[in-house]
DNA sequence: AGTTAGCACTCGATATAAAAGAGTGCTAAT
DNA sequence: ATTAGCACTCTTTTATATCGAGTGCTAACT
């Protein structure tokens, strides 16, 4: 079903006051901010088929149109123009990511710190991840006397360590032993391959030295492990509260689910390039009463991690997806460049 | 001056009815909680009284009475008890804890974790941190073609890296040299040593090599300037929100000064043993409608990091004590266990 | 002198009613 | 098809009365 051009501009207009002022929004307002001549009356016309089409609510009879969820929607897909960043902010932006670039973590915490801000809503990313990376080194450092830690980083650029215990002293010798034997065995293999079984499978193979190396190898196991799920960094959380149309328990029901990495990067990593997902879009009933506009980053091509702002579904989207576009960008420009510097 | 007997037993009960009850608590409630008999009246006389002395505040005179800073202070010198924590509970935290017992940040973080849901208050706890601990090993990890990672143990237990970018590909041969020249210069002295001054003589001593060596040994200075300061961890910033007699924007003031690591730091471990800091006694205008209950944890018997909770003066002091006082009990344990196994 | 019963009084909280105002939907005229 | 006009609806605001918890004081009591 076509929407005549004049029931389209009205609806953006709703759709724009209402973003901006929270307040259900009248004929008369609209008529105002109309740029061709056209009465209140007429106006009102258009809004009840509006309403009557599902792109606007009413929260009570002798109240202005809110805009619904499908009313969103289509503004979204059809009306709203994006709304790139000034060029002030981009510099900004550019140089606070600059200091933190040659590490992803660091990478990922300052976007998201500089999403939220930008944004006023709640902000996530999520390192690379993924499991099909290989092993590039593992290492070895003494920690104290009988503990200590290995460190284990990937082609993804990750780098996550485990402390371990052992019940012997550990001499430079021993760390050294441990070093070319995992190293030996594990470089260049992509971090899935390092299972329970394949560990077992490892220290079969060791005889009788197993037992000298099982806590290490148990560390290996998990800091493996670990470098297989995207690490999620949140922020701006508090900005939930923000929202006056977001009761206190509400709230709680969103950090909640944000609270869970497992759930959130499986939402996040769902599909590739840049979606909107309005309400209950997203098919989560936790976060029914929000909205995201989320952004894979790719590295040298491949789709890698996501970037993505949750904030109620009254946002502005123009705004909101310029600012993960951009960040969403240049993740991916700088982890390009520091990983596939080929 | 000396309260008698009943008017410090009719303060405690003030106390801890408005403590659990968040509502003015009048004559009559106070009467019905007493173990001696006493009528209505008298006790009106008596709250008139410690209202007088200051102890006790009326939000409007026909009203109940609410404890005053200065009341709760009496409370926490005089009056309360500590209320431990159940056997049960204690198990769970220290097979919580156990987990993460060998990596002092992760043990940080289980600790604000587990301080924040027991108080229902919002937990931050530090590491050690302190620029006295010694560099025990500093290592190089290549982590791209162009890219290498420095790792900085520290005797504190502290673990930090940087990754650093070269001008030229880096080989295995490149990142020995690295490691020798810098584990030779560096491992043993206190991590205080790592100036940018000590940097540039240690440069200067390299001849050309300093050239080559220009960003590993920045990253040094970072990695080095990092470790010297504590880490916080901040835990449960939500349960801010669950006090109703906070209104959004106190709330704003709290997590803005909490998001300052260095002035947190600064109040966190400022004097040593355990302290209960109501309203103003913090000095800082932030908080002056908060309190805190903050422990220094000792790593051998010397003062290390601390974990506090941070919530409303209207908290159930005996019971949030002995929770900081079990869990920083219990970190400097394990850290001691880990660092100082002599 | 300390304690208590009794009571008038205060002041927020709750309830009720009235008025205001924003905005609609409909009708009839243009 | 558009618009002016108007009655109607429903929330918000304001005003007013009532309620009730709790005090402080006085006078009687032990």
């Amino acid at each position: 079903m076509e929407l005549s051009q004049r029931k389209r501009k009205i609806l953006q207009t709703v759709v724009e006051l209402y973003v901006e002022s929270g307040v259900p929004v009248g004929s008369k307002s609209v008529c105002d901010h109309l740029d061709f001549p056209v009465s209140s009356a007429t106006v009102r016309n258009e809004l009840s088929d509006l309403s009557e089409l599902g792109l606007l609510d009413q929260p009570h009879t002798s109240a202005g149109r809110v805009p619904s969820h499908r009313g969103y929607r289509l503004y979204v897909d059809q009306l709203m123009k994006p709304k790139p960043l000034g060029t002030e902010e981009c510099r900004i932006i550019d140089s606070l990511l600059l200091s933190s670039a040659y590490d992803p973590e660091k990478l990922l915490n300052g976007v998201s710190r500089a999403l939220a801000a930008l944004t006023r809503c709640t902000a996530v990313s999520t390192t690379p991840g993924g499991g099909d990376a290989a092993i590039r080194a593992v290492q070895f450092v003494q920690t104290s006397r009988r503990t200590a830690m290995v460190v284990l980083i990937t082609s993804a650029g990750t780098m996550k360590t485990r402390v371990f215990h052992c019940e012997f002293d550990i001499t430079p010798e021993i760390l050294r032993v441990f070093f070319r034997t995992i190293n030996e065995k594990l470089v260049g293999r992509p971090v899935s391959d390092i299972t329970p079984a394949f560990i077992q499978g490892l220290a079969a193979s060791l005889g009788e030295m197993a037992i000298l190396m099982s806590s290490a190898l148990m560390a290996v196991l998990d800091v493996a492990r670990e470098s297989m799920e995207a690490d999620v960094c949140l922020s701006g959380e508090m900005n939930l509260m923000l929202t006056p149309e977001y009761e206190i328990s509400g709230v709680h029901r969103v950090l909640d689910f944000l609270s869970r990495p497992e759930e959130l990067t499986r939402l996040l990593l769902e599909s590739g390039g840049t979606r909107i997902l309005i309400g209950r879009e997203s098919r989560r009933p936790e976060l029914y009463g929000t909205s995201m506009v989320i952004s894979r980053y790719t590295i040298g091509g491949r789709d890698a991690g996501a970037v993505a702002v949750i904030g109620p579904p009254r946002m502005n989207y123009g705004r909101v997806l310029a600012s993960v576009g951009y960040l969403s960008d240049a993740v991916g420009r700088m982890l390009t460049e520091l990983l596939d510097a080929e």
